[in-house]
DNA sequence: GTCTATAATTCGATAGAC
DNA sequence: GTCTATCGAATTATAGAC
């Protein structure tokens, strides 16, 4: 549908999402001005509502463009999983729900940080901004439950629904934490990543048995 | 030191702190007034300055007035863990790490939620909020930090530096998402509570040793 | 200690020219 | 689509009487 039609995004509607989603990472939604990103997005105050028309209006519009292509790889991993009616493991479940917000947009370095720094903060912010977080990953998160309760049937699902919410938690809490001195994720390269689905994984998967 | 004058504590400062407290955990730092502060605590606006001299040290006090208690009770059961120079069982060390700050304001059910919810929020506010709630457990966390080390001897400090932040992540999930539908926390019955804590204990201990 | 009144600033949002 | 200018409301903080 789209043609590309230059390397990078400079227009003024992704320019001043960027600067958003950035902000809104660091300080929250409440403690992010709209001064603040006009002036970090060098664009006029007028120009924000103008594209987006309110303040949560362009909150809604960062969550979507950066939850989107991750729910997506989200369902694709889970379906791939479960291609000739297979039961896949626990711990290819918790990968396949991993990965993506861990890895998929470690293509730039300094902009992962960020997505999940974002991630990590919109989870915490009060209704109604928190719904909006939810309702965008809520089909994934169905989807994940859902089969974790064919991979573990004989657990009851309010104790699956309970356990899952620590998974989510555990990567909000690596993604909040990314970077920092003592965090799992250190750097951003590949490699690393991976082991750290990898052993993010290990620490998780016993307890969805226990 | 302290003697009982009366039943409850109707102090200006008390209550200033107690709306606070409940605001904060609901709407964060950041999206509070003082203003509705003061108006649902029943005070002047002046009187918030004048007891505390800014929003940031009403928000450090009400930070202290919670953790105190809870990090004391921290240590207290830690110490007892190691009496005789004793090596608790990792099952043991989480128990004493999660039952404070779950179980210890139980008494009142109401405000077992409020600073769940509170704690819960701190740790996703910005610098240098994050930096206040950090200091204020730093002693704590590091102790049991100690521990985990002599309890599992042969895993590296910076391997167990980041299970135990996500053993922190799982305390401050269980608090935030207290009383919600399909929480693990529904009612503040101290029964409810302790089997909340056992079955938490079980979820993270397979981890902690993977 | 508590209050009224207000200073000084900043906020989100809008009007209207270009 | 972008800009300047501004509105109206809300904010933290303070001054000063009682």
């Amino acid at each position: 549908m789209q043609e590309i039609v230059s390397t990078t995004t400079t227009d003024t509607k992704e320019q001043i999402i960027s600067v958003a989603e950035r902000l809104f990472a660091e300080r929250g939604f409440a403690g992010t001005t709209l001064r603040t990103v006009i002036g970090e997005a060098d664009v006029n105050l007028a120009a924000v509502h103008y594209h987006f028309g309110s303040k949560e209006e362009l909150f809604r519009a960062a969550v979507k463009r950066f939850a989107r292509p991750i729910v997506e790889q989200e369902l694709a991993l889970l379906a791939q999983l479960q291609e000739g009616g297979r039961v896949p493991t626990v711990e290819a479940i918790l990968t396949a729900l991993l990965t993506p917000s861990l890895e998929f947009l470690a293509q730039d370095k300094e902009l992962l940080l960020v997505h999940t720094q974002f991630m990590g903060r919109c989870w915490a912010e009060p209704e109604p901004l928190k719904s909006i977080v939810r309702d965008e990953f809520a089909a994934s998160m169905e989807a994940f439950l859902d089969v974790l309760q064919r991979a573990l049937p004989d657990r009851s699902r309010s104790q699956l629904a309970w356990k899952f919410n620590l998974v989510i938690a555990a990567l909000i809490r690596v993604q909040s934490e990314a970077g920092q001195p003592l965090a799992l994720i250190q750097c951003t390269e590949p490699e690393a990543i991976r082991s750290a689905i990898e052993q993010l994984v290990k620490f998780l998967s016993p307890g969805m048995r226990s």
